[in-house]
DNA sequence: CGGTCGGTTGAAAGCCTTCAAACGGTGTGG
DNA sequence: CCACACCGTTTGAAGGCTTTCAACCGACCG
């Protein structure tokens, strides 16, 4: 059924709203009918290139999207991680930025919505303006947490950082409580500025200390609390995303 | 005059603002009639700390300003750096973060807006809504620049990067041609995820190359086009900022 | 069954850090 | 006016975290 899971999509993207803003009746109608097209990716696919410019955003459905940017030898840099629900490039509706890419990171499919048409609803409905506004600037503080992630801490402190936070915005998305990974150490190298040689052995280094379990796509946190230590893992700059979780308990 | 000199900093962030949004007439007099107050700092003064919640937003009136967060452990990483006509903290107006501080590189005078006062004039014009929105974009962008940087780029490029893009900028706020960086070599470790040593070794090999030249707070770059290409420069991310500069013909 | 992809391992090299000490300029107090 | 202290810069030596290069392994797929 596409359109009942693009419909689920857009849902889990006004829960992510509501995450920092209220939203009217009207404005979650508004969004419930943004028109827009299903577009399916196979893993690894490039579907948003550096540099190219687009004129629509891509609403993630199902998958896991990174936006990335990358330096002329090729070395690429993962910038942010999308899940169900997020809009992964939901700031170049408003302006337009044609340094960063968007990559399948798994089998993804995408439900795009015109540049054109978020601006116009946009500017029907303050509310709606600053809801949008509010979600980049959730963004932005996690991009923050990067910087300071790659800028300032080891190798195993970069890793237990992305877990962790991975783990809880995962969890926000998709119920369930273990949870998926579909991160090729590849991808984690990207996300965190180290090689992907380096992420296997410290990889192993965080399983022998009996911290957390992997599997192919999976990864079982086992202590989260001495992870988070590691990670000096601080939830409150995901502003109140995980607050909606359903059952948390866990820090 | 301190008057006079708050009045110079709101126009350089109107300034600012209409390198990506327009403006009316009846937006720049809201803007130039702001209230606040006007607060100076010692070099090296934190003025607002890490998890502190703030009232008010800084815009800075003259001298240089860090955005940083840091570690446990004390390890300090600059987040963006703010130019007179900046308002370093803008998005704390509209989602409050409390990750990130503000640290005086040099002694700067802050213009202090309360937050309640630019809600307020947001709600009373969209186009001032949309106007702060695209500015905290536009820092957005930089700061997915700087993840690439210090996550995929060696000391000698990071640095060159950044000598590049604060010439760039700064040159927007003061219209002086040679350009003083009154940044010490410790900020420039912050800013870069370094050491303070290895930034020192890896400004002689740029002075030896001829690159630039280094004297107390100031920075002269000799060699534009050599430094644009190690840094693998490409201003575009600057969001038309740079295309307002008087005389450039640099790049 | 061969090919591909992701993961794993080893050895060597390199970039960067750490620790320590010394240097020069600036400002302050005697 | 000089002495002293302070700050930022500079230098050396040693060590470590991370990279690079290369090869091998195991699982999945056609």
């Amino acid at each position: 059924m596409p359109h009942s899971s693009q419909q689920h999509a857009i849902r889990l993207f006004i829960r992510r709203l509501e995450g920092h803003s209220g939203l009217s009746d009207q404005d979650r109608q508004t969004l419930e009918g943004l028109p827009g097209s299903l577009v399916n990716m196979p893993a690894q696919c490039d579907f948003v290139h550096l540099g190219q410019p687009v004129d629509h955003v891509s609403l993630i459905v199902d998958g896991l999207v990174a936006r990335f940017s990358q330096t002329e030898d090729g070395k690429r840099q993962i910038l942010a991680l999308g899940v169900p629900g997020d809009i992964a490039d939901l700031s170049t509706a408003f302006l337009p930025a044609k340094i960063s890419g968007l990559q399948a990171l798994t089998r993804t499919t995408i439900f795009r919505i015109a540049h054109s048409r978020l601006r116009e609803i946009a500017a029907g409905s303050r509310s709606l303006l600053e809801a949008f506004y509010r979600d980049c600037l959730a963004d932005a503080a996690i991009g923050n947490q990067w910087l300071l992630n790659i800028g300032r801490r080891d190798s195993r402190s970069r890793i237990a950082h992305l877990l962790c936070e991975t783990s809880m915005r995962y969890r926000r998305a998709r119920q369930d409580h273990g949870f998926a990974l579909p991160l090729t150490q590849l991808h984690l190298a990207d996300a965190l500025g180290l090689t992907p040689v380096h992420i296997n052995r410290t990889l192993q280094t965080l399983r022998n200390a009996q911290l957390l379990r992997l599997g192919r796509g999976f990864v079982e946190i086992l202590d989260w609390d001495m992870l988070a230590e590691i990670a000096e893992f601080n939830p409150s700059y995901l502003n109140d995303f995980a607050a909606r979780m359903p059952a948390p308990a866990m820090c």
